[in-house]
DNA sequence: AAGACGAAAGTGGTTGA
DNA sequence: TCAACAACTTTCGTCTT
């Protein structure tokens, strides 16, 4: 009997989808290809797609990306498939194969690059490895849906990249990755958009709160002066200032506002350098936090506290 | 003199007809 | 598909420290 899976194993999420065309079903929650056990129902489509699944077959829990794509490479056309399949469609099976098979190869060829560059710009941007995986996994999906015609490919790695950034919540600017994959942001963002959405995968907007520490580090702030822009952000977000404006231009006001009131001033241009915004943005945002947050009178105080 | 502030015009992306 | 629109940027002049 068909052994229907109900949870990720990699994440033990049950927001799992099916994409019929591509018969493979995968994880909303990270992205993983879940193996596709459901090979004995229907033959017409299943012929297709028993020889899908066996591309992807992988034995046992979640391999790492690079063993996946390994793998690619050396389980097409299996004997053990013509047997799974009815002796009625084995002529299609062969011109399956075959098409299958040159596809196959196209899409190794491309990976080896894409991979080799992967890793340059997730090493650059000093990425997890938790990030690399799953951004070479969202990559994959992408030129298995043939995304990846028409745009360069290290276009798409960078948005696999940016993506899985997003997801893991470690985020990159745009900027940076701009920076580190030499594309423009833009194109980044196009492809980021246009990969995610065709991939169905879901990307909840980003968390202010996690640029805080990077940027926090990057300005040599105290340890008092983040916790407290986390708090300011908090308050941000109850006061609904958030909603609409972009992530870092928040982050970047409310590290600012924090770094007042610590005595640690910083320059909006410094703040708005590491942020990679305008010190205008920090500025409207910055307005509106004190308009909003009554901060005004902490700033003073430590101010007086400076002159004494 | 450097930083902060704000107005005005321009850009790229989203939305809704 | 196009126009309106919001967020953000660039640029530049003025004010404050």
């Amino acid at each position: 009997m068909t052994n229907l899976i109900k949870k990720c194993p990699e994440c033990g999420s049950i927001n799992l989808f099916w994409n019929k065309e591509k018969g493979e079903i995968v994880c909303r929650d990270c992205g993983l290809v879940v193996e596709d056990k459901m090979v004995d129902f229907d033959q017409e489509w299943r012929a297709f797609d028993s020889n899908q699944a066996a591309q992807r077959r992988r034995t046992g829990a979640p391999m790492t990306y690079t063993q996946y794509d390994q793998g690619l490479g050396t389980e097409i056309g299996r004997k053990a498939d013509i047997y799974q399949l009815g002796s009625k469609d084995r002529n299609k099976f062969f011109r399956l194969r075959k098409w299958q098979y040159r596809i196959s190869t196209a899409i190794e060829r491309n990976l080896k690059l894409a991979l080799a560059e992967l890793k340059r710009v997730s090493s650059y941007l000093k990425l997890p490895k938790s990030v690399e995986e799953e951004s070479a996994r969202i990559y994959t999906l992408a030129v298995q849906k043939g995304l990846v015609r028409g745009r360069s490919m290290e276009s798409v790695v960078a948005g696999a990249l940016y993506a899985a950034c997003r997801r893991h919540d470690v985020p990159r600017t745009l900027d940076e990755l701009s920076e580190a994959s030499g594309i423009e942001k833009k194109e980044i963002g196009r492809t980021y958009r246009f990969v995610t959405r065709e991939l169905g995968i879901t990307i909840l907007p980003s968390n202010p709160a996690d640029y805080i520490a990077r940027f926090c580090s990057a300005l040599k702030l105290a340890a008092k002066t983040q916790s407290r822009a986390i708090e300011i952000l908090e308050q941000a977000q109850k006061a609904e200032l958030t909603s609409g404006r972009g992530p870092t231009g928040i982050a970047a006001a409310s590290l600012y506002v924090s770094a007042l009131i610590h005595g640690e001033k910083r320059t909006q241009r410094e703040v708005a350098d590491v942020a990679g915004v305008t010190e205008v943005t920090i500025r409207n945002r910055y307005k509106e936090l004190l308009e909003e947050l009554d901060l005004e009178k902490e700033i003073k105080k430590t101010k007086k506290k400076k002159k004494d």
